[in-house]
DNA sequence: AAGTCTATTTTGAATACTCGAAATGCAAGC
DNA sequence: GCTTGCATTTCGAGTATTCAAAATAGACTT
């Protein structure tokens, strides 16, 4: 059985694996860490023993098959409790993800699996974020726009919110461009970077490009 | 921030005080946290270093207010989360414990407030135990009646099983002998030790003295 | 080729928890 | 009073995780 340690040195590769390609460096994992260079360089050399990832020196990790299914595992149970803590417990969505951090390590396969059935199955969590299945397969998520690049003066919602930082959350939060939000985008103003777009129809919102390139809008219910 | 290891020793030295009178033995922290002597007066020293309890040498221990106010904290929690798991999740009343025993350590104030809410202030969870309020009181349980010493041929209900070992959960799944079940003591038979009693009308079931004694029936709703 | 910069590794030490085994204190019995 | 027995403590050691600070490998410059 892993440590929470562990789990959050899996799960970290795990996230960084799936935004970038190839090896994750040492320094991606100090970040998501918050702890010293040595310290990831000694976890990983005991997680490489262990058989849960692969240590290229200098370079940095690749999880294996092993440490995937486990990363998969922790990941499921987070978003899992994100959207139990949201839609059962009436949390604030953005600020279920410290909560997740914890529980993701507490809440066993059989208390999960009586959630996900509670909930009837969900496949995104409160931030959009995809929910692996419990074979640790993940909804495709690559046809997925953004409103940087969706189509003009259409009626959309947002789905996804791709940038978690507190900033950033608080700012989605501000405007209402939650996930489930209906929005229509008027028109991108090209020399400027604003992007304009309205939800209630008469309101009118401006946002930079690249806030636009982090919120994910798909076709409406 | 006491660690899950501080907050069990804590919570095992409350239960051990509330069903005992006056200081902990040592053996009773080995035997509820099933580690070995040494480990106990290692984590006793730091525990007492930390104002959390009294140590007397060769005796045992003692909450300080201090200690006693975290350990009612910790066991509120393991309550409200078992209660949590059987009424929401519909999960086993005689399997929770071992789930409860993790989620106290992970679950927040903010999410556990939550969950008493959501679950309307519960004051006793699956196995009758009652629950600590937010400010640490518990409910008085000093005129609980067992099986052993109730009255006669009244409709009574079961409110508590004081004994909460696998086998005797066991016991009581097999007799139906659970929280709410509805039971009328028939008659005692003193000289062979056996207690009569029936659940549903003209189905009897035989218990001896100190099964019956681990029983706390109550007043029907 | 030599120098510089930065990511990573190494080293030494600390904290929290644990064990096994040896030592010890104390109460009870002889 | 001395011996036993059991509970408790002490001691030495190990695992997991962490940090600070010094050393180093590569990549990038000049
Ligand atoms: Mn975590
Ligand atoms: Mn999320
Ligand atoms: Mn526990
Ligand atoms: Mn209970």
């Amino acid at each position: 059985m892993a440590t929470s340690t562990v789990e959050n040195y899996l799960k970290a590769t795990l996230l960084h694996e799936q935004e970038n390609d190839g090896i994750v460096p040492m320094g991606a994992l100090v970040e998501a860490l918050g702890v010293v260079p040595g310290t990831v360089t000694t976890m990983v050399k005991a997680m490489a023993a262990q058989g849960l990832m692969e240590h290229e020196s200098r370079q940095g990790v690749r999880l294996t098959p092993v440490g995937r299914a486990l990363a998969l595992g922790v990941l499921r149970k987070h978003r899992l409790v994100e959207t139990f803590l949201v839609r059962t417990l009436k949390m604030d969505w953005s600020e279920v993800h410290d909560e997740a951090e914890a529980l993701e390590h507490a809440v066993s396969n059989r208390v999960l699996e009586r959630i996900d059935e509670f909930l009837g199955h969900p496949t995104a969590d409160p931030h959009g974020d995809p929910i692996p299945n419990q074979e640790g397969v993940i909804a495709d998520t690559a046809t997925q726009v953004t409103m940087q690049g969706c189509a003009i003066n259409k009626s959309l919602q947002v789905t996804r919110i791709l940038d978690q930082s507190p900033d950033f959350l608080a700012y989605v939060q501000d405007t209402g461009l939650k996930p489930g939000t209906r929005v229509k985008v008027l028109r991108r103003e090209e020399a400027s970077g604003v992007v304009r777009c309205e939800t209630k129809i008469g309101h009118e919102i401006a946002l930079g490009l690249t806030a636009a390139a982090k919120i994910v809008v798909g076709a409406v219910a």
